[in-house]
DNA sequence: CCATGACCAGATGTGCTTATCTGGTCATCC
DNA sequence: GGATGACCAGATAAGCACATCTGGTCATGG
């Protein structure tokens, strides 16, 4: 028999000044984190530079871990609303505008990169003490649902098994992430340039070639949508329980 | 004036016992460095494993670094006499059979892929404290030029400029090599497969597509095995190097 | 109620000493 | 002449005491 007051607690909406100042903490946060990484960023530090006690923290997060998360999750809908924005014109959506737009934006969120390359730099014990990312294992699944119904549209060719194509989108997308900003000088392409390659090289190694009747592009459209607006949707949801006052980031397992 | 003794000791061939002392070493330090790792193998360790004493290696090498660069040369070498010979059939030769074979090489040779891949955890401090690879600059460099070769022949496209297909191959390369081996185990794909999809991706980004001219595609061919020659002739050089006893790693720039 | 910050235990860092290891040399011997 | 391995200085690791830091708690006050 549960206690009314946590009940009560538990559904109430989340006031908007109360939400305000979660999000002033995480910008924080992200400022912090990324100019000294996870490891060197303290929450003495957060709480300071977002101006609140430290305790105020508490009540948003059970933990520093949670705290984190909630960021990388804000993050993570930020790259997906910025995608999602970008394809949302009038006209159809390729998957080769999936690929442009994802490399943009995720060019654009740090964070968001950091998680999905792994990148101990920033992200330091956060990753080094559980390398499996259960993010990243998400997104290729996703990738597998969405590439196999691109063949089904015929979109994307049929010699090659999902689980080839998803590691060569892996292999060329990291390759890309990691690569390039080491490139010296005289190599450095800019990052809408970037964006453009990228594009085109998974566009090339994966597209069928086919020409492709209006109600196939239609389909691929919606396909690309109806994708791309399932990960907004699971994204969302985990965000939310990263800001919901009656979870605090307990889900995020340890 | 130079001293005849030490022109007499450079022109000096080497005897054959010696050159199989060398390699017995270079076998010794290979199996080591690929388990412990540049860091964890004692110049004590490679003697011991080698059937030599330690004075003996520094007859061949005037310290570990020239012994380790040797070691790596000789990889280097054979990496690239493994793709000269796959491709030395009587047909012709596509830029997409060098991609395949390279990367079969390259698969089949650990040293050479760490050391490509700048990769640490084997090579330790060797990289650490010159991130400045001279090998990675040369292959890019080399890979320019084939490039232009190619365009010129009408082989790949020319939308795109040299150094953007430099960063693409480059980007690509990197992230199969890195990201393939850890992808979870429902993932995994045999090294022959991967060989054929990363060709396949690199042809397929940089291909002109154009359908070209038995004398065109004899000029491909032509120039394909000049690129491997070339850059096995530099190869081989550096390796020589290393392996001279009058020079004994003293180019080897610490 | 909720925001605060003093407070604490455990983690992390620092400086130092001691011990061990190891790259490179060279007198010795074959 | 060439191979050896004992030897040494400097590098690296291990141990340790001490100081500092920091995640998380909670009594207090508004």
């Amino acid at each position: 028999m549960p206690s009314p007051d946590t009940d009560a607690q538990a559904r109430r909406p989340e006031q908007p000044q109360r939400e305000e100042r979660a999000h002033r903490i995480l910008d924080a946060a992200a400022e912090l984190i990324l100019r000294w990484g996870y490891d060197k960023t303290t929450i003495d530090d957060v709480a300071r530079s977002a101006g609140v006690a430290k305790g105020t923290i508490y009540l948003h997060w059970k933990s520093r871990e949670a705290l984190f998360a909630a960021l990388l999750r804000r993050d993570r809908v930020a790259m997906l609303e910025q995608v999602r924005n970008a394809v949302a014109g009038p006209g159809g959506v390729t998957p080769r505008d999936l690929y442009r737009h994802l490399a943009l934006a995720l060019m654009a969120r740090p964070l968001v990169r950091a998680a999905l390359l792994g990148d101990t730099e920033v992200l330091g014990k956060l990753i080094r003490q559980k390398p499996k990312v259960q993010t990243v294992e998400a997104v290729r699944s996703l990738a597998g649902i969405y590439l196999t119904t691109l063949r089904e549209h015929g979109a994307i060719r049929e010699d090659l098994t999902p689980v080839e194509q998803v590691n060569m989108i892996s292999a060329t997308m990291y390759g890309f992430f990691v690569i390039t900003p080491q490139m010296p000088e005289e190599y450095q392409v800019s990052g809408e340039r970037l964006a453009d390659l990228l594009a085109e090289t998974l566009h090339r190694a994966l597209d069928s070639g086919r020409t492709l009747s209006p109600e196939q592009s239609a389909a691929i459209t919606r396909a690309t949508l109806a994708y791309l607006d399932r990960g907004l949707g699971l994204a969302r949801d985990r965000l939310h329980l990263s800001l919901t006052t009656s979870d605090m980031g307990k889900d995020y397992v340890r």
